[in-house]
DNA sequence: TATCTTTGCTAACGAACGTTAGGTTTTAGA
DNA sequence: TCTAAAACCTAACGTTCGTTAGCAAAGATA
């Protein structure tokens, strides 16, 4: 699971996105932190150099991750509807792969400091960007019905970035079967056909 | 908008409402909210009991309105791909004619206290049955694909709960069109027909 | 074994937190 | 106009916050 580490610095990472998740970055204390590893919480600023700088680490390495999934599909010669199957796919494998991580990333990116946050939203729209051509080019090629093509990348969003309220590792079925699911879902719609 | 109000209850909920979904309930003090509103912060302990107290009045006021939204919808003898229809149409009107209030109610419900988040999460779990209700009949009548009935109703509420994060009043189409907007694509999918 | 770096500790800093006690001003009804 | 309630104030309470200073232990390198 995501219990596995190599060093402190990462074990830090580790424990606070659990403890972020269940109680939010602004409501967890250095303290609880500290406590929930066990040290004294003036012994995490030997690893790190301020609270925020963990939640930077979070966020801006889960961006890193949906990049690495959904660059390569989109460079690819596929056809749009496989494309977009296959980055709906990507996108939720790496929400369900990063749990907390994600819960983080979607709930608490906000209390970035000013910096960050101008990084993070740029690098959102960016990848925002990645799936809008892909609904371009299925609307060009007939493929997709021709709506608002803001307005369809951000449904399909909605659908994908929902996952971490409720996925359950273990009780759910995988996360490639989730994935597909979505995408079914989004793509032939919920009616027979 | 947002902000008319009668007397000082209300508009201390109507400021709250705001800030919270600006800054997030626990990042929000009761010194910015007695700011905001222009009184001294041991003043709002006039009209209210506690910070929690008006956390609950959000949460359980817009749950109230959801239900009744829902209520005659789900009551009705439609069919069940014209109930469901109207039930996300009804659902995404009261998101978007209460956005500081939405975005407090899916951000921030698991700061309500023990008791309170009790309660919330039965509501939650009733108002859940009265879609998964609906999406079981249509499944019966072989209106609806049969793939697993809840995670088609968590996909349904993915694409509408993420409405709050991108909607904004006067830029964007009005409430009724986007709510049949994502209706449509959930229906039928963004597949050409 | 001696030296340097990493990691952790105790103690404490100033600031901010939610809330209360107790008094004053404003408002509304008789 | 008098009175009681509602609204708001100043001041402060005990607690918790993120973080720092300064020092000790542990581990790695020579």
């Amino acid at each position: 699971m995501e219990t596995t580490y190599i060093n402190r610095k990462d074990h830090i990472k580790q424990v606070a996105q659990q403890l972020f998740r269940k109680n939010g970055y602004t409501a967890t204390s250095m303290r609880n932190l500290a406590g929930e590893i066990g040290i004294e919480p003036a012994s995490l600023y030997s690893h790190i150099k301020a609270k925020e700088d963990i939640l930077q680490q979070i966020c801006f390495g889960l961006a890193n991750d949906f990049f690495s999934a959904a660059n390569p599909i989109c460079d690819s010669l596929m056809s749009p509807e496989e494309k977009l199957r296959r980055a709906i796919v990507a996108h939720i494998q790496v929400i369900t792969n990063n749990l907390d991580a994600s819960a983080v990333f979607f709930h608490d990116w906000r209390h970035l400091g000013t910096e960050s946050l101008k990084k993070f939203r740029t690098l959102r729209s960016e990848y925002e960007e990645l799936f809008r051509s892909i609904v371009r080019e299925g609307m060009a090629e007939c493929v997709f019905r021709k709506v608002n093509e803001k307005f369809m990348v951000l449904t399909i969003f909605s659908a994908m970035n929902w996952t971490y309220e409720w996925y359950q590792p273990g009780t759910n079925l995988n996360s490639e079967v989730i994935g597909n699911n979505v995408a079914d879902m989004l793509i032939n719609g919920l009616k027979t056909i």
